[in-house]
DNA sequence: GAGAATACGTCAGCCTTGTTGACATTCCAA
DNA sequence: TTGGAATGTCAACAAGGCTGACGTATTCTC
């Protein structure tokens, strides 16, 4: 994963000017990252909260809000407020625990599923998109660097995300 | 750059799981990469905003506002507002322009020039690291995959940007 | 069983940063 | 020279972060 060696190796990708357009690529890509959701959540009067609420919940049907809180990495008055009005328009059930009274799961109502698959289906048609103009090595490297970008502990959250598979 | 063929060729890497971890990649990134400017700029009570307006304005000196909202895709109204904290705090500088006296060229001044190479300088670690950890044909697919993904005005401003080189 | 710790909800208030609307100035073209 | 387009400023509002304080229910620990 690291430590391959740069001696004896090519090392112009690391100057000042490679590392600044990798800066701004990140930049502008991200904006294209999320237009598409937005421009579908804006016509409900939803946010990107919403959307990474909902994204969440639907990869871990049944999650509490303290374990949302520390994946979406907002506190919980923030989390709760977009919370509040996804559960009061149907989209999101929170169900006491039965183990654990304490706590609330989170689910998607067939509504919530439904926001969720048309936002999904558009973030993933550009990202689909990307990645056939750019072939799948591109897209191995892509995802390389991504993960060596993120802070431990996401890197942990992505890692479990990404184990449970579809 | 693109139309390398699919044909023939293996298509797993275009799964909806492979590109669900790929938006799930990009948002925990994300994260990361704006971590540690996030950091420094809480230490001056500014944001995201400023730092890029900061970033911009280094890159393009003498810009104006109206390219600089293009760049960054808010409102004057809403640039204007950093813009003035930033012009009043001694950052930045506004000459009226002497062509045409409707625009204000922006620059840096000495402590905008700093603080902007704080900040870069943070942004620039982390990316280092992460390009170093994947190595450079990773980081040649990060890139590509990035600018596949962008919007088409967005990738214009940033091959613009990444002809004037360093 | 009492008291501490945990999980969650909520209220209040603040900040950044996006938005629209209204307006002043300047330039340009009819 | 005058009216419209372009550039930028000010004001007010909303979303969505944040902290702090508090209430309640439940669980854990001694």
């Amino acid at each position: 994963m690291q430590g391959q060696g740069d001696t004896g190796q090519n090392l112009l990708f690391l100057t000042d000017d490679q590392l600044r357009k990798g800066i701004e690529a990140m930049f502008f890509a991200y904006r294209g990252f999320t237009a598409d959701p937005d421009r579908i959540l804006a016509t409900r009067g939803y946010g990107r909260a919403h959307h990474r609420a909902i994204h969440f919940i639907h990869r871990s049907p049944g999650t509490t809000v303290n374990n949302l809180m520390s994946i979406l990495g907002v506190t919980k008055q923030s989390l709760n407020r977009v919370l509040r009005t996804l559960i009061a328009d149907g989209l999101v059930l929170s169900k006491v625990g039965t183990r654990d009274k304490r706590e609330r799961h989170l689910t998607l109502t067939d509504d919530g599923a439904a926001l969720e698959r048309a936002l999904s289906d558009a973030q993933r048609d550009r990202m689909r998109a990307a990645y056939r103009a750019a072939g799948p090595a591109a897209v191995a490297g892509f995802r390389q660097v991504l993960e060596a970008m993120m802070d431990e502990d996401l890197r942990r959250h992505f890692a479990a995300l990404a184990e449970r598979g579809v």
